[in-house]
Formats: C-alpha cells, structure tokens, sequence
DNA sequence: TTGAAAGCGCTAACAA
DNA sequence: TTGTTAGCGCTTTCAA
C-alpha cells in the first residue's frame, strides 16, 4: 500500500498547497491574503498549486483565527402582521437592499433576520461579527440576543436603550410633518392611529400630534389598535370613531398596514377619501402607492439611512469610535390624492 | 500574584465553563447540543455555570468542527440598471423575505448577495453552504464563484448549466398566457421586447411567442434592447417600432423596468394604454402597479418558489437527493387596466 | 453517563 | 522575503 493510493480524498488545505509550491503554509496564507509582500515568482508558483489542486481557502478556519464571521445581521422586529401581507416585510427590504450592497464594497455579507418566533435558537449557528435593528421595540426579544453575543449594533429609527448608536429616522419631524399637512389641507377633526405596543416611534408621533393640535385650538384623539391584527383592526377602528364623530375628516395613520385597514373602513362607511376625510400615512411603500387613491406618505431616506447605518456598524465592528446619532435629510412629503386640500 | 488577579479578559470558552461546572469540556458541549444524554444534576451545574460567566459559544470555531457555515446565500444576477429605480431589486426581495423565513426555521440564515462588481473579491472572508441563484444569465459571473467553492446550488428560475436543480419558472406557460391574452383581448401587431442578454428565460419567451403568432397567421416581431439601459432603452424602442409600424396594438414587454421605459415611450408618442395599445408585463412588482395605467402581468408564485428552492437546498446539504425540477403552480394572469379587452 | 485528548485549517508571532 | 510553530475554541472519538 503505498502512498500514491491513500484513497479517502480529503479537502485540500494551506498544508497541499505548500507542499506543491514548495513554500511554508505561512507563506501561502501571505500570498492569498496579501498581508505579507510576497515575491512575485513565489507568488505564480502558489497560484499555480492552488489552481491545480482546486484550493478553497476554508471560512471557518479563517474565521477562527481572525475573530471576524464576515457578515452583519439585519434584524427586523415589527409585528408579522403589519409587516406582511401586500407589502410583505417592505420597509425591511428596502434597508436590507441598500445595506446589502454597501456591506459587500466592504467585503461583508448582510444576512437577514425577519421576525421570528424563537429568534435565539434560530440563530444557534449564525455568525456575524454586528447587527443593524429596524425600529426595535422597547422589549424586544432581539435585544437579549444581541446583548448575548456582545456585538455592535446599530438602530435604525431610534435607539431602544440608552447609549446604542442609532440612525435617527426623525419621528417627531414626520409626525410634523404630516400634522400639519393635514392643518393645512382643511382637516379639523382627525384622530392619530397608533398601535399597541410600546415603542418610540408612537410614543414621539403622539406627542407630537398632541401639541400641535392643541396648539391650534383643536381636541387630539389617539387611538390605539393592535397591529397584529392588521388591516381588519385598522377598519374597525375607524368605524367605530366615525359612529363618535360623524364630522370626522381626516386619519393620521403612520403604520401603513392599519392605513389600507382605515381606507377599507371608510369606503365600507360610505366616505369619499380625499373629498369627505383625508388620509396620510408614513412608509411610502406599495401599500400606499397602491392604494385607491395612493397615499399621502414621507419619504424617510432609507436609502440613505441604510447605508449609514451600515457604514457606522461596520466602523464599530473595526473599532472604530462612533458618534451615537447620525443625521440624515429631513424627511419630506410625498403629496398623493389621497389628502388632496379642498 | 495570585490567580484571581489575572486581568486580561479573555473570551469565556467551554474550558472555564467546564472548570467551573466540574466537568469536561466534552460533556460540556453535550450540554449544550444535545448530541449526548447528561444527567439533569450535571447539566444543572453546566447551564449555571454559562450563565454566570456569560459563556457564548464561539461559531466559528463551532462551524470549523462541523463543516458548516450555518447561512446559505441567495445571488441575484440581473443586470443592475434592470433591477434597480423604482423597484429596486424587488424580484429578488420577495424571493429573498420568503427564503430567509423558511431558513431560520432550519436554523440556517440567508445571505443576502445583490449584483456586485468583483463578487469573488466581496465574498472573500464570507462563509455559506449553499446557494439560491435567482435567473442566473448562462455566463453568469456567479458561477464560477459557486462552483469554486464546490456548494449545492438551486437555480429559481431555470438552471444555467444541465444537472443544476432548480425551480422551474414557467417560462414557457408565462409566454402563452401573455401572448395569447393579447390575441384575446383584441391586439393584432404587438413585438417583443426582451433584453440582449443570454438568458433562457427571453429564449423560450421568444420561441413561445413566436410560435404562437404565426398560428395565428400574425407576424411575430422581436426587439431587443439593453437591459442595462434601463426604461430609456424601452421607450426608445417602442418609438422607433411606431415609426415603422403606426397600426402597432400591442407590446409584450416581460422584463418590468423595459415595460415602464415603454409606457412612457407610448405617452410621449401620444398613445393610449389601453386604448390604442395594450401593454403586458411579466413581474407583477411596483412598477407593474404603480403605473399609470397598471399594467397586466403574472403572478408567478415566488413565494412559493422561494420556499421550494430553499428547503431542497436545505435537503442538498443534509446530503439528501433531490429530484432536479420542483414544480410550482401554473402561472397566472393579473389582469390589470393596461390590456383591457376592447 | 463522563473524561481525556486529538485535531479541524488557518493565521500571526517570532526567528531567520 | 520566508520558515517554524503555536494555538484559536470547539466537537468527537475512544476509553472508562
């Protein structure tokens, strides 16, 4: 039995490919990685070796030595059914496209997180070296997670603890916004629906939306309705204000899922949108432009925001220091027929 | 100088968790995974003992024991200007939400890989066991990459190279339902328009069209364009065609952003859609719908192609055969506005 | 049910 | 410019 016949064909390793070219695996690794000059006649004879062989450089081990698993995590915590349905997980992906592309200039892989039942045990076996959060909740599940593997995070929307870096998405400059919009279109009567469960982005919306209707004389309503039951709570919803007040003229409705909800509720209670009531949402996604009529919506910067978010990350994940909040554009209106002024 | 004062602080590995549990490493690990029966008492100690060192498992290391990377990527090919604008990787989106949802209920999450310039380059240090390839052109820079790194490979769509599985698309089916709805509906002199590209997809669109015109003693006429030219190229297209052929009814436009390059192509030429013309396209995504008017296309089921092709990657690295097509349900129309009957 | 020990493939420190 | 060597943290035999 010599050796020419060793039978099991095992992978081919930094160790084979030296041995062909006739250097140290020291040196292979250098020629592969460029962190060491290598000579150049060296160099085409590892080349050469790892092409006859059919070297591939082993992640894992790599991995091990250099302490980087090569990918960011983007995680998304939105309730499933406000995320999903016509818009299926749309603002996600909207990031997700953005920072998938400018990871990869840095040699990085974005993996995606959609919400997820038992998030911990799903990613037993995922590595990744940060995580960007869309919009966490306050409580959300992900959070233990993230704190577990100790990585940086990045927020995106606003930071749910104190000290997390976050690219503000400028909640109170959008519930601005769209307040005044509907002011200024001729609404008096129009309640702000919300959901249920506890984050920033309703909490600023509110606020917001309070003072300036106070400020102009007018009565606030904030109606809170639970997203997970989607479009139909929506429409209940805004049955239910309409049989209160009959004089209602409009909806404030950032979550766009509880938005197609609120128009199917009022074409069921016989309102005309823009001429009778008036209705805005946030997330300029397919939900609103393919509503009947398409929405009034806010262009939020995604885009932008994902590629900062991104960058910061992947800063902090090479240690560099990073300022807690990065500044994107205002947020601006996206004027649809939907709260067309009188 | 005693032990407890030792500072630099390490990573916690299963060797501290084992000191300080009173076991070995190997059971351990067994605690954790679940390989092996531990006595509860044992396993008690252990899972205190990682709660409170804070003990979490090093991936890399793990994934360099098993051979696995824990993430599968998905690659999406088309040519950039195609995919990007108002729709922005749409296809690939949809296709990526579903698939990542089906993986993490394996334990195994989704890379996301969008068309990049030096892909071998990006992917250096990124680890994935296998790979989704969404309608891979047949000179695919993809290819060699994955086949390099000698991974199971599912096309969506239909498979590049003989013996590749994949999820077979509907091509043909989709270029019936088209064309013979435009015959349907009234059109009598409609062209193609596809792209220059090499992809078996605008093959069998043109074969089937082809076909089917003559059938119907009409002459079949094939425009191609640069998809990398994006909606300019379509509503170039679409001009110079009526230039030649002023009594033109129809267009059958499958890729989407060449379909939105010919609706404006169509207005700027004084057309009615669907009046003087009826438009079809193939991806019902947000440019079909968000067009003025909507355009008529296929639902496709790409969810369900995204969960097929995930979970028979899935299998291929559980070392399970897979039979080489998936079958999906038949493509069908959305009727929209833009090719309304006479 | 548990322990001991080998070693996955790579990179980085040190030496030459 | 290159070689030598140690060891990253884990799982998995084999033995008890």
């Amino acid at each position: 039995m010599t050796e020419t016949t060793k039978r099991p064909e095992k992978r081919v390793t930094v160790i084979d490919v030296a041995r062909a070219a006739q250097v140290s695996p020291g040196t292979v690794s250098n020629a592969i990685n460029g962190k060491r000059p290598v000579d150049s006649e060296t160099r085409a004879r590892i080349e050469k070796a790892i092409a006859t062989l059919g070297y591939v450089p082993n992640m894992a081990a790599r991995g091990m030595r250099t302490g980087r698993a090569g990918t960011i995590a983007l995680f998304s915590s939105m309730p499933t059914a406000v995320a999903a349905g016509a818009s299926k997980l749309g603002f996600m992906m909207e990031i997700a496209a953005s920072a998938a592309q400018v990871a990869l200039r840095r040699n990085v892989a974005l993996v995606l997180v959609p919400p997820i039942a038992a998030p911990a045990d799903a990613l037993r076996n995922v590595p990744f070296d940060g995580a960007l959060l869309v919009e966490p909740a306050e409580d959300d599940p992900f959070l233990d997670l993230l704190s577990a593997r100790a990585v940086p995070v990045v927020g995106i929307g606003a930071a749910p603890r104190a000290g997390m870096p976050c690219i503000d998405l400028h909640y109170r400059a959008t519930a601005k916004l769209l307040t005044e919009h509907l002011l200024s279109a001729g609404s008096r009567s129009f309640p702000l629906v919300i959901g249920t469960s506890a984050r920033q982005y309703y909490r600023e919306f509110e606020e917001m939306y309070c003072t300036i209707l106070a400020s102009a004389g007018l009565v606030p309503r904030v109606i809170r309705v639970d997203e997970a039951h989607g479009e139909e709570a929506g429409a209940a919803a805004v049955e239910a204000r309409l049989a209160e007040d009959p004089a209602l003229d409009g909806v404030l409705v950032p979550v766009d899922a509880l938005a197609t909800g609120v128009m199917a509720g009022l074409r069921a209670a016989g309102r005309n949108v823009p001429r009778d009531v008036r209705v805005v949402t946030r997330y300029d996604g397919l939900r609103a432009r393919t509503e009947t009529p398409p929405l009034t919506a806010v262009d939020l910067h995604l885009e932008e925001a994902a590629e900062r978010g991104t960058l910061a990350l992947l800063d902090m994940i090479e240690g560099a220091e990073t300022p807690p909040v990065r500044l994107l554009p205002e947020p601006a209106l996206v004027l649809r027929a939907s709260s067309a002024p009188e």
